[in-house]
DNA sequence: GTCTATACTAGGATAGAC
DNA sequence: GTCTATCCTAGTATAGAC
């Protein structure tokens, strides 16, 4: 905001810590290793970040832009079909659980760190849920679900069920199974009743 | 094992230890906190605990034993309808989330907490889950499920999915759902194709 | 003997000064 | 970038109360 001597050293750093962070838990890594990691000297970090909570907030929120970008590309070829979207919702997410380096959704990870509702990263953490539960509840509303609450929040449930369990159990099976649930709970929500027609 | 001078003590650490960790997170509690909680000294605590890794274990392991008791109670009932102890297993599950202590599934948070595979509490709670697994696709097979793993997979998803859902959106709704859902899936697995009788 | 309380080591953390 | 200040951690050892 307020400089720019080197356009890229925000953007480094970030990425360093976003790789540590996940891979190790934002607790156990310490600045000090980001530090060495990226050889970004420390002035220079707490010049860009005034603290560890500070930059583990501008994680999740960077964590928040990539997944959104993801979410909206995903549904973007169903533009004209909110059933489908929400089915391409849950697809996508069992790709990122399905891909190699895959060790849990760091919103998920970052709540269960810090349990304090009072921590930006705890309600970073916590909007994001909120915004994706709302995210599905709308669309299941324009799917012309007969219970569109309902069939958000069960379809809230796959994913989230999703990350934790791709995360612990560590196989791709999840993804398919989660993937045929959600195909079958949009397909009855909406049967007959609604007006649209399926495809 | 090699002593027994205050048949308590262990137990009153480790009920300290429990109250702590699931409060605030494995992590964010030391030692002298809890020695200072339940004022039992410092040595007396490493005599029952070589190290704060046991300590977690041992927190884990009661939990699971807790865990264990409580799933066992709710399925007693319907020790001869293998579907109708599958939602009562999603009810217990939903049950306890609703509890107003309730702040999340301590395994699924200490995984969070220790991304190394090799750490004992990670091993811990990756067995619990395996075993949660387990039991539900072994009795989605006894209900005479079309797809005992996929019956069984999908009611995986629906629990963890409670755990997490319920620990970051902090409502009661999430449980009424989990458990509608669990008896669709269980019912329309089971239908037509199986040979007992529902009930 | 059993326990609490304290002192201590060694290390790592955040944070800031220079 | 280096260096320092302050704090907290795990773990061990010792002192002293009962």
């Amino acid at each position: 905001m307020a400089r720019q001597p080197a356009p890229g050293t925000r953007d480094r750093i970030l990425d360093t810590a976003t790789r540590l962070f996940q891979q190790q838990g934002v607790r156990a890594v310490g600045l000090q290793q980001i530090i060495d990691e990226c050889g970004c000297g420390k002035s220079l970090l707490y010049r860009e970040f005034a603290s560890k909570d500070a930059l583990v907030v501008a994680y999740l929120e960077h964590a928040q832009a990539q997944w959104s970008e993801i979410m909206d590309d995903a549904v973007r070829p169903y533009a004209d079909d909110p059933g489908a979207q929400l089915v391409a919702l849950v697809q996508a997410v069992a790709d990122q659980v399905a891909a190699p380096d895959y060790s849990g959704c760091p919103f998920r990870m970052t709540h269960a760190h810090f349990p304090d509702p009072d921590h930006p990263a705890h309600q970073v953490a916590v909007r994001h849920v909120r915004d994706l539960r709302a995210r599905l509840r709308r669309l299941a509303r324009r799917a012309g679900a007969r219970a569109p609450a309902a069939l958000g929040d069960r379809l809230m449930l796959v994913i989230d069920g999703l990350y934790v369990n791709g995360a612990m159990l560590g196989d791709r099976v999840a993804g398919a199974t989660a993937v045929a649930l959600a195909e079958e709970l949009v397909r009855e929500a909406t049967a007959s009743s609604a007006s649209r027609r399926g495809r």
